[in-house]
DNA sequence: TAGATTGTTAATCGATTAACAATC
DNA sequence: TAGATTGTTAATCGATTAACAATC
C-alpha cells in the first residue's frame, strides 16, 4: 500500500481504469480477468497487473479481480470516496461550462462558489452556484473550507490570482488558463490547456496524411 | 525533416514550445539559447536541443535559436500555418464554451458550424456560428470541406456520431465526451477527459497531504 | 581567434512487456 | 487435483540526460 512513489503514468492511467470498472459494474459483470480488461481498454494484461499491484493485491490468483471491489478501492485511492470543495474562478463561457459539467457528471466533487470581476455577474446563481466578488475571494477562503480551485479566467489574471490562492492556503488548482502558473510546492497545479491539445491533434492529422 | 518517427512525448511537448516562443516575441526577445529556454520552461537544456533537432537544424552554434523563426517553424510542424475547419457537435454549454473559445484564441482554427438536435437551438446562431440540425450531418459533410470535428455531447451519442463523422470521412476528432471512441485507423482521436484530469488532481491533492 | 552554443552520440534512467513461480 | 490467473521478477524498450566534438 505504498502509495509514495507513484509514478506519474501510473496516476493518468488510474481514471481510465476507473471508467472502465464503472461501465463494467452498470453491465453487471461481477469479475474481470487482467487478460478480459486488457482486451476492452487495449492495454498489455501485464501493465494492468503491474499498476494495480502497486496499490495492493487486489487480484486473487486463479479468479482476477471483482468488479465491484476493484472499482470501490480505485475510487479510495483517487479521494473520491469523500466530498472535494471546488470554487471556481470565471464565470465566462467556459466557467460556467465546468461548472454545469463538473457538478452534474462527478460525484465527489462540489462546486460551492464562483468568482467573476464582471459586476452584472456578481450577486446572480449560474446553474445554482452563488456568484461572488473576486475582490472577497480572501474573504471567502478564510471562512469556508475549499479543497480545489478551478482556474477559467485569461491568463494575466490567472497568474494574480494563483498566487492569492496559494497566499490563502489552496493546495489543488485546476488550471484552464493558457498559461503556467508559479505557485510554491505545497501547491499541486492540473492544467488542461485546451489549445495545446488541439495544437497536438493538428499535427497528428497534418502528418497522418 | 524525418517526421515520420516522433515519439508521442515530443509532440505533447512542440505546442508549450510555441507558447513559450510566442510569450518571448510578444515580449521583444529576438535571440534565445537553449540554457535560457531551459530555465524558463524548467525543463532540460539538452531536451530541448534533443527535441528541436528531430526536426532539423534550427539554431546555429554560439548564437542559439531566432525567436521568430523558431516560432515560425513550430507553426509550421503545428499545421498551424494554414486553416484548419471545425465542425462542433454539441451546442451545450461545453460545446458553446468550445466555440467561444476556440474562435478567440486560436488562429489556424475556424468553426465552420455547429449541429445540434435540441429544436429550440436550430436554426440560431451561437457566437456568430450557424447551429444546424445534426440530421443534416452528412450532406453538410458532403458539401463542405471539413478537417477537425469537435464532439461535446454525451457519450452515448458520441460514440454514434463518431462512426458517421468517420464514415463521411472525417480525419481527426477533438473528443470532449467521457468514453474511448472506436474509430477506423485512419481517424486521429485527441481525447479531453475532463473527469479524469480532475480525478488526477485528487489523487495528487490527497497524496500531497 | 576565442567563446559560446548547437547538434549528436553515448550513458542513464524509467517505464513497459514478457515470463513464470506462487496460489487460489 | 488441474486449470486459471495473479503477483512479481527479469528483460526489453524508449525516453531523458550528460557529454563533447563540431562550428558559428
Amino acid at each position: 500500500m505504498n502509495e509514495l512513489n507513484i509514478s506519474k503514468a501510473i496516476i493518468r492511467r488510474l481514471p481510465r481504469y476507473y471508467r472502465y470498472l464503472e461501465e463494467l459494474k452498470s453491465e453487471g459483470v461481477e469479475r474481470i480477468s487482467s487478460g478480459e480488461l486488457s482486451e476492452r481498454m487495449h492495454v498489455t494484461a501485464s501493465q494492468i497487473r503491474q499498476d494495480l499491484n502497486h496499490f495492493g493485491g487486489f487480484g486473487q490468483q486463479g479468479y482476477g479481480y471483482r468488479v465491484g471491489y476493484l472499482y470501490q478501492e480505485i475510487g479510495k485511492i483517487l479521494g473520491l470516496d469523500r466530498v472535494n470543495r471546488l470554487i471556481l474562478i470565471g464565470a465566462g463561457s467556459l466557467g460556467s461550462a465546468i461548472a454545469n459539467y463538473t457538478n452534474y457528471r462527478n460525484r465527489g466533487f462540489c462546486i460551492e462558489a464562483l468568482f467573476e470581476k464582471d459586476p452584472e455577474k456578481i450577486g446572480t446563481r449560474i446553474h445554482d452556484i452563488q456568484v461572488y466578488n473576486i475582490d472577497e475571494l480572501e474573504e471567502y477562503l478564510s471562512k469556508h473550507p475549499v479543497d480545489i480551485a478551478v482556474i477559467a479566467i485569461p491568463k494575466q489574471e490567472a497568474v494574480k490570482v494563483a498566487k492569492r490562492l496559494s497566499d490563502s492556503g489552496i493546495r489543488a488548482i485546476w488550471n484552464f488558463a493558457h498559461t503556467d502558473l508559479p505557485v510554491p510546492d505545497y501547491v499541486t497545479v492540473e492544467n488542461v490547456h485546451l489549445s495545446e491539445s488541439l495544437m497536438s491533434l493538428s499535427y497528428k492529422l497534418k502528418s497522418s496524411k
